[in-house]
DNA sequence: AGATAATCGAGACGGTACGTCCGGTCTTCCC
DNA sequence: GGGAAGACCGGACGTACCGTCTCGATTATCT
């Protein structure tokens, strides 16, 4: 899928390089994004995704967690990956839930609770669910990926800062 | 697209339609997205974009601005043509420009003038340029879609709010 | 076979109806032919041939013997089984082998020594072998089943009347 | 199918030999044995067939006559050629329909008035029909092919005589 | 007004891939 | 330890579309 993206990836393509019989495939899979929803299953696709520190500084924690999701996508090998897997899943609702469940899922309770111990310790003061914080760090990655932006490291201080402080800065000092 | 979905879309199925030589199609368009194409930049498929009012309250016109947008891609058939053409951006780059000048553009002029009074006017104090905010908010919308989640104008406010004060809270008062 | 035809019987399909695994059927039989053979030869197709009686008067005889071949034969089913057994035969000369001695065989001693007694007995004068005339009238038969005419006992008497006087009709008495 | 038989022969590769693409053959004949239907339409499977001559010889004219069918089926390829139409005709009625009218069709017009003619002169005594005729001498031939005996020009005497004259002989000038 | 283009609908064409069926082999597991 | 069950590789089936290519039959333009 990297080589030829999804459209351009055929089942008789698979079958033939795994030299395996096209009914193999069709035993085990339903259909060419069920073969994708396991492999993102698996972790085959998707690097495994890493779920935020716990240092005493939420800042630093989510810069550290953002910059390697970041970094894995700055290849454009595996951003052709995701753009793959997105384009499946806009066809297929049961991938579209793997692949947010994959996604969204890992980080959801280290984030929940990080986020829990930041408002106790007073880091922040919000209501908003981990998910939702989750939903637009990789919405705006995914978002940038699709219209084939530039995509590495260096976006994920813009992007906590203005999650952390908003469009008004940080007056938490001032 | 919004019946069957951009795979299931034929070009035959669409010359037979529309009662057309299958070569007049190709006369025209270089491809099936080629057709998305043009399709979204004669504003045939994305309900046209408001840009953000200037009432004097960001907050506010954020929040109009947003919820209209959010109202449109509650409807299922939205929903389900942006999927669509996310299908078809995803395998082709050039689309993928046409839908991301179409997405974020009409309002980036706007919204940067607006941001700029704003921090003119103190209301804030960023850095972040107004493409930045725009694919942050357009990212969860369509990163929220993709995965099949309720999409509607309720999701305004949270997002606004986090772009504006950020999980810190609103310390504007403070 | 009756019911689909030989191309359609498929080894699977009769694996599936025995409740026996494919590869039991292999065991047995090198072919699906090679199962039509031993039907065949098992006499679970063909209907057990009779051969000529023996009562003095050979054009009786034959009469009452070709008119129960041509009454079995008369059954579509069964004419459709032969057709089956002829396609296979077709392709595989084993099978062609066997069903060839199955239809000839058994009738060849019986009618060469009826023959034989014939010629003796002045009712015939030829030197055409019993197998030649078998052939001719079971050729006939396969002919016009092969080609999906009707076939019934009333055609014994033309093949008789030919087989024994000829076109120049019957001159015993002249 | 001369190479390797009916079953074997297969739609891609007639496609394949014929640098056509499949839906090129299914747009023009409904399956594999209407090809061979209208091979045979067309003379390129069976070579034409000849019709018996008038020299006012009614033996001499037969026996040509089927001496030259016979020639031709004697040629291995071309038995193999026949064996394949019966397979395929035993499976489609259609074809059966066409194979049985190009081989006793054409014939059977001339032999008709030949046999009027004959019997005029003296030469035969029969109610027998001319199709009867036809099918008696090519039912014997396609019987003898199916069973993978040898065919060949010599055979053609003695069907002629028992034809004619009958097990009984030839008593005309006794 | 009549000749000359240009454009269209229709759809055949050589291909590729689809999803299914079956052939013949091999393996597992139960009786 | 033989057989049912069925997975396996392979390959043909008949279908759907792809993008290219001829065909007339309108139109539209230009002598």
């Amino acid at each position: 899928m990297s080589e030829v993206g999804y459209e351009q990836m055929s089942i008789e393509g698979i079958a033939a390089r795994a030299h395996v019989g096209k009914q193999t495939i069709y035993r085990w899979w339903r259909s060419k994004s069920a073969i994708l929803a396991e492999c993102v299953l698996e972790g085959l696709i998707l690097p495994s995704q890493d779920v935020p520190e716990d240092t005493g500084d939420l800042r630093e924690d989510l810069l550290g967690w953002l910059r390697r999701a970041l970094q894995d996508l700055g290849d454009p090998a595996n951003a052709s990956l995701l753009r793959g897997l997105v384009s499946a899943a806009a066809d297929d609702p049961d991938l579209a839930a793997v692949l947010y469940e994959r996604l969204t899922g890992p980080q959801e309770a280290t984030m929940a609770e990080r986020l829990r111990r930041a408002e106790a310790g007073g880091e922040i003061d919000s209501t908003l669910t981990s998910t939702a914080v989750i939903e637009m760090l990789f919405g705006t990655i995914v978002y940038r990926i699709l219209s084939r932006l530039d995509v590495g490291p260096e976006l994920a201080d813009g992007l906590i800062d203005t999650l952390l402080n908003g469009l008004r800065g940080d007056r938490r000092n001032s």
